[in-house]
DNA sequence: GTCCGTGCAAATCGTTTGCACGGGG
DNA sequence: CCCCGTGCAAACGATTTGCACGGAC
């Protein structure tokens, strides 16, 4: 993750926003994931920890942490169920369809731009690649 | 829309699937359509003509359709409700990041590629560019 | 002591499914 | 005349919301 659970929980007590039990143990599991997991996943994580914990309290911090700044949704992807990115650099994505594994290129990619007739008037903000493709492990089976 | 009215009709009976009249009106609303709608604006158009439509009637042909390779589904937005692609041509998007309209970039870019390092082992299928900006109407308001 | 966060249950949104009836082939 | 497609209502999965209680500060 973009973040240290310290730097999470020091900018949630600059924020006036309460370190609890439950947030602590979701900052913990997001620091060592890189699987652009799932609420659902997440919340699965958090209960093999942490059994009494509520999906509510788990929605609402990742929603909190997305506010922040701290985490972004995955975009590129038309999957049941938001998958989020802990990575908070800019980068470009590639997808296996069968697993749908997802990993990150973290990389520029010259030559991605409109030239002004193609842009239809838009004001262009960023541009974002997805690579499709089946992974190692979809190979061989 | 990739295919006229009549290939789909031909197709539809080629493949013994029944052309009902609430069909015939989805494929004349899909094949004069380019801002690639959601099902839910697709069932509003159709209602404007043929008031009795339902719901689930809409959904099951742009399913079918979809089925048939006639229509795709838009991947690289994270929007409620799925939007269609009308566009049978491969091509790239240009989302407008204020009032979601999204227009078809159809041209390839040079670069867009992974070296063997970078791909992970994985066997690339495809890439999708996604450009976000400001369109023209949004920039004035 | 004050709120904010928690956690339940219920609501919501887009979509799918079960099923009886009617119309297209 | 046989089925498939229709259309209602109910089921569904992901997420949000309302609300009362308890814990962080």
């Amino acid at each position: 993750m973009r973040q240290s659970v310290d730097v999470l929980i020091k900018l949630f007590r600059q924020k006036d926003l309460k370190i609890t039990p439950q947030r602590r143990v979701i900052f913990e599991l997001l620091a060592e994931d890189d699987s652009h997991p799932t609420a659902d996943k997440i919340y699965q994580r958090v209960l093999s920890v942490m059994p009494e914990v509520s999906r509510t309290t788990v929605y609402n911090t990742l929603r909190e942490l997305v506010a922040l700044g701290e985490l972004t949704t995955v975009e590129d992807l038309n999957e049941s169920g938001t998958r989020y990115d802990t990575n908070g650099n800019y980068h470009h994505h590639l997808f296996c369809i069968r697993c749908h594994a997802l990993i990150d290129i973290s990389r520029d990619f010259a030559g991605v731009e409109l030239s002004p007739e193609e842009t239809a008037g838009y004001q262009i903000v960023k541009s974002h690649v997805t690579f499709y493709g089946i992974c190692p492990d979809c190979q061989d089976s």
